[in-house]
DNA sequence: TATTAATGCAATATATATATTGCATAATGT
DNA sequence: ACATTATGCAATATATATATTGCATTAATA
C-alpha cells in the first residue's frame, strides 16, 4: 500500500522526491517507490528519511 | 550498535531467538544478527518483530 | 502553446539482506 | 560429568533493495 504519510510529510517540507533523495543520499526512484508502496526500505533508510523530515518511525512507517 | 531494546523485549516475552524467528518466519541467524547490530533489517521485518513482541517501531528501533 | 519540473515506469546492474548448513562455546539442568 | 539449549560465527547461495539510465506523462508556469 502507498505510504501517504511519507508523501504528506515531504510535501509539508516543500521537498520534491529528488530533493529529499539528494538530502538522504539515495536515488529519486527509491523515494518514489517507497511512497508508492512498491518496496520495502531498510531500517537505516527509514531512519534517514525520518531525520530529514523531522518525524519518527511510528509517524511515517507504523501502520494501523 | 547492538539492539538491546529488541533483546530485552524478546527476553521479557520469554522467547529464544529461534522461537521468535519461527514465529515471524525468518531464520534464527537473522534475529541474532539484528540483535548484534550486524545488519540492517527491512521495514517489513521490523514490523513483524514489533507485532510479535507487542511493541512499536519507535519502541524497538528508534535510536536516541 | 511551449517549456520546465515532478513523477511514474521499465530494463539492467550491483550491493546487501536473508537462508542454509554446520560448528564452537557458554549456560543450564540432570 | 553429561546432555541440552541458546547463542555466536563463518561460508556459500539466493532473493531483493537500490542505482542507473532513459523515456512518458502530468501539472505548473511563462
Amino acid at each position: 500500500m502507498k505510504n501517504l504519510k511519507l508523501k504528506a510529510a515531504r510535501v509539508e517540507k516543500n521537498l520534491s522526491q529528488q530533493e529529499l533523495a539528494e538530502q538522504i543520499g539515495v536515488s529519486r526512484q527509491t523515494i518514489g517507490l517507497i511512497e508508492l508502496g512498491k518496496y520495502n526500505p531498510s531500517l537505516q533508510l527509514c531512519l534517514s528519511i525520518c531525520r530529514a523530515l523531522s518525524k519518527t518511525l511510528d509517524d511515517l512507517f507504523w501502520e494501523e
